[in-house]
RNA sequence: CGGGGUGUAGCGUAGCCCGGUUAUCGCGCCACGUUUGGGACGUGGAGGCCGCAGGUUCGAAUCCUGCCACCCCGACCA
């Protein structure tokens, strides 16, 4: 194994997958597609789940648990779902395994245990939920419903990558359902603001709003909201998406209720998920050739102390200084690890600890016991400075925060300079190529012309900004008149 | 699912074309000692059904056949 990353400049997606094995986020596991997500990486996506868990709670949801099996019938209901979720479903159609008489010590599928009925594993749970929702509500009096759940869901994707690919993943799933069309659609973009501002406030990731094109839109959506982010290489990554469903489910379930006139009408509803990809925006957001960067409010210990010494007494009294740092940064909500393993050396520590991202670091020696200080140094900027042990646990509060604002604001200044405005397709192959980045351009509203661009470029219009102003122009391709600009771009 | 490639110790590899003592090297691992302000050094040591199953041969990591797995490039995708 050698000791330096690849650099991202070399080649951006073997830095990226040498990064999350060796700062011990992921591995890849004998399962073919699906990771082992590894204590260190675990801990951030727990860092991720508190955080929208009690912003779900806020806005009013509440958290339950639906079953990873989907009945097939159940499952073809939604016929649009259905479609579009067919070709990367994993299928369970027998019960029960026996001794193979044809080889000794192995063992088969039992023919006679097939199921009547096959078994889809969820690559989501709407089907098992309107199903399910179906008996919970007769009146506008059981309205609204506002679930979540936490799960994990299979796609049996051809081409997997750590965390922004696996066959199966970590997410939550909100599935709401309403009386009315306007409050489903006041939901569903509520949900999305959430994810905007978890993403922005809390990861340091920028986000575009938007909504997707028909053709981008989730199986069985009537619209489909998302949050856009994008990548150092210059590529987008759709972070979250939230979706306003109509009546589609409650069609194919056949849930309606009662209204306060007293006539029956079919309910609305929405659905909306984030998943561990967000593991790998963070990654790709924040991250450098030296490894991984944590926005402090994602960092499993935001500080980490290394000592330095010659003999038991130096260490002894090093131990002492940061315990008692430890301890007034606890008081003030700063978690903080004393690295104090015998076993490394402290250059192997602070290598260590830059790979995977601690924000802060405190190395204290000899030196600083001497004159009363500690070497503080930031990950992000990869800066040292000598502070007064006195007031370290102050400077450090202000610098964790100046640390999470920064990250945001350096994402945000290389997301704004990577919007490109071009006039004629010539410009928009040019930008895509050597700058890279989203592309704001004018598009005709077709899907024809979408699917020509993408079949010539690989770009995909990744959302028509929520906020997007009206603007007569000419399409990019087709040269026929448009009334906005969407984004484009090649995206993950 | 189409095209290409690779399987040798925990990881990365040499050897394979042209069969022949004990399968190469580096990292990592273990023990002891010296070290500790940016990935330590020395000495010693452990670790291999050479992807699996057949075949050819006196002899196979090496040649042949079949199978399996994985990777890359396409198509598909959060």
């Amino acid at each position: 194994m050698s000791k330096n990353l690849t650099s991202r400049a070399e080649d951006y997606s073997k830095w990226y997958n040498e990064l999350v094995v060796k700062a011990d986020l992921a591995e890849n596991s004998a399962v073919r597609g699906c990771m082992v997500i590894k204590p260190y990486g675990y801990a951030i996506w727990e860092k991720m789940q508190a955080e929208l868990d009690r912003m779900f709670k806020e806005t009013g949801h509440q958290n339950a648990y639906f079953p990873l099996f989907v009945p097939k019938s159940l499952f073809e209901a939604e016929e649009k779902n259905a479609e579009g979720f067919a070709k990367e479903c994993a299928v369970v159609t027998h019960y029960r395994l026996q001794n193979d008489p044809d080889n000794e010590g192995k063992l088969r599928v039992d023919p006679e245990a097939k199921l009547e009925e096959e078994l889809v594993v969820r690559p989501t749970s709407e089907a098992i939920i309107w199903n399910t929702y179906k008996g919970w509500i007769q009146s506008y009096r059981d309205l609204p419903i506002l679930i979540n759940q936490w799960a994990n869901v299979v796609r049996w994707e051809m081409r997997t990558r750590l965390f922004l690919r696996t066959a199966e993943f970590l997410w939550q799933e909100g599935h709401t359902a309403h009386a009315t069309k306007g409050e489903a659609i006041q939901e569903a973009e509520l949900m999305n603001n959430v994810y905007a501002e978890f993403a922005e406030n809390f990861m340091g990731i920028p986000v575009i709003k938007g909504v997707k094109t028909e053709s981008e839109r989730f199986a069985g959506a009537v619209e489909t909201y998302c949050i856009e982010a994008l990548m150092q290489d210059g590529k987008a990554l759709q972070a979250g998406t939230s979706h306003f469903l109509g009546q589609n489910f409650a069609k194919a379930f056949d849930v309606k209720f009662t209204n306060n006139e007293g006539k029956q009408d079919l309910v609305w509803a929405t659905s909306w998920g984030v998943s561990t990809r967000l593991m790998g925006a963070l990654i790709m957001t924040h991250s450098d050739d030296k490894g991984l960067v944590l926005p402090p409010n994602l960092a499993p210990s935001q500080v980490v102390i290394v000592p330095i010494y010659k003999n038991d007494k130096q260490f002894d009294a090093i131990s002492e200084k940061a315990e008692s740092i430890i301890k007034e940064l606890k008081e003030l909500g700063i978690s903080c690890k004393f690295d104090k393993r015998t076993t490394h050396r402290p250059g192997a520590k602070f290598a260590q600890h830059e790979l995977q991202g601690v924000p802060l670091r405190i190395a204290i020696g000899p030196k600083d016991l001497e004159n009363k200080t500690v070497e503080l140094a930031r990950r992000d900027t990869l800066t040292k400075s000598i502070v007064e042990i006195s007031s370290v646990s102050s400077n450090i509060k202000d610098l964790l925060t100046q640390i999470q604002d920064e990250l945001f604001t350096k994402a945000l200044n290389y997301r704004d300079t990577h919007i490109t405005k071009v006039e004629n397709f010539e410009e928009f192959k040019t930008v895509l190529e050597t700058k890279t980045g989203f592309i704001s351009a004018h598009w005709d509203g077709t899907a024809e012309t979408e699917q020509k661009i993408k079949e010539l470029t690989k770009a995909t219009i990744r959302c028509i900004p929520m906020d997007n102003k009206l603007e007569d122009g000419k399409c990019v391709y087709s040269g026929q008149d448009s009334s906005q600009r969407v984004l484009f771009a090649k995206a993950y």
